[in-house]
DNA sequence: ATTTCTGCAAACGATTTGCACAGGG
DNA sequence: CCCTGTGCAAATCGTTTGCAGAAAT
């Protein structure tokens, strides 16, 4: 993510934040950081840690308690993937539309856009008497690569 | 669902569990047909609530240790939708490749199918490179009639 | 007879919450 | 000052698991 983006994060919050009339912290100042500093999914658990790198006073309940705001605040978003534990994505910030792709041998997820998607899924939801708010594609699949040479970038040659 | 689309569920099962050594029990069948005697959705407990008034000796973790099997025998599918908890779709038997629209304003859900959407995922997929095994697409959206109405089938006139 | 299944209750792991104090406006 | 935010630890909730007995093949 660029500085500007990761600039632009923090106003937006920062106007969210006052216009509910909640306040700028240190800690949920280290944890947008934690969140929006790379462009990697991440757990609850993943954004504690990385967030107390930062600074140290950031806690577990804190996190919890603040993932919700990004999420309200439309910055950061909650996947459903497969996994047992919801995993959260700081991209949609520079691309609101897009999908991801999960290798089913690796669980690699890879993000994509695409516009007719994008056209085909608001056409059906009109057609059927609604106004998408929010659109979700998932797919799972395997790697082609993997399949025909026994290996791929993820998938170091000998396989344990 | 029809009664010999039951039949056929209650079939391939059987085939199934016999093909990886498992067992018919008394248990297992409530839950299949409690599972499957409906289109309805459903979750753990519910799945538990219907399975115990066919036959009284099903537990809770019997039901959690049967569910996982109906999911890899392919006849049912986890669904994870906004909720914090797994729902099942009991569907996929008659209509494999139908995806998923919320209702944001009374949470209803409402399952469509449409082929263009079905092959531009192929298509999508395929260019990543990928062979895929399993597509999602879930939409959160309005109730037009609601919005324009301030009431819809869902919905009755006076809100609480 | 052998192996899988079962119910029970305890264990588990992610998330939430009550509390008393800290700190932003 | 007032009210929101915080860390801590306990509570909660859905789900999983160890065990000893029950049942299917």
């Amino acid at each position: 993510m660029e500085a500007d983006v990761f600039e632009q994060v923090r106003e937006s919050l920062q106007e969210f934040l006052t216009g509910k009339g909640l306040r700028r912290t240190v800690q949920r100042e280290a944890i947008i950081e934690a969140a929006f500093g790379t462009t990697d999914h991440f757990t609850a658990e993943e954004l504690l840690l990385k967030a107390k790198k930062i600074e140290t006073s950031v806690s577990r309940a804190t996190v919890y308690r603040t993932l919700p705001l990004l999420v309200e605040s439309g910055m950061l978003r909650e996947l459903d993937l497969g996994s047992d534990t919801k995993v959260y994505d700081p991209n949609f910030v520079e691309h609101p539309t897009h999908n991801h792709l999960i290798c089913v041998d690796c669980h690699k997820i890879i993000e994509f856009e695409d516009t007719n998607m994008e056209l085909l899924e608001n056409c059906i939801t009109r057609r059927l008497g609604f106004s998408p708010t929010n659109k979700a594609v998932t797919i799972e699949g395997h790697c082609d690569e993997l399949k025909a040479k026994g290996t791929c970038r993820n998938h170091p040659p000998a396989k344990p």
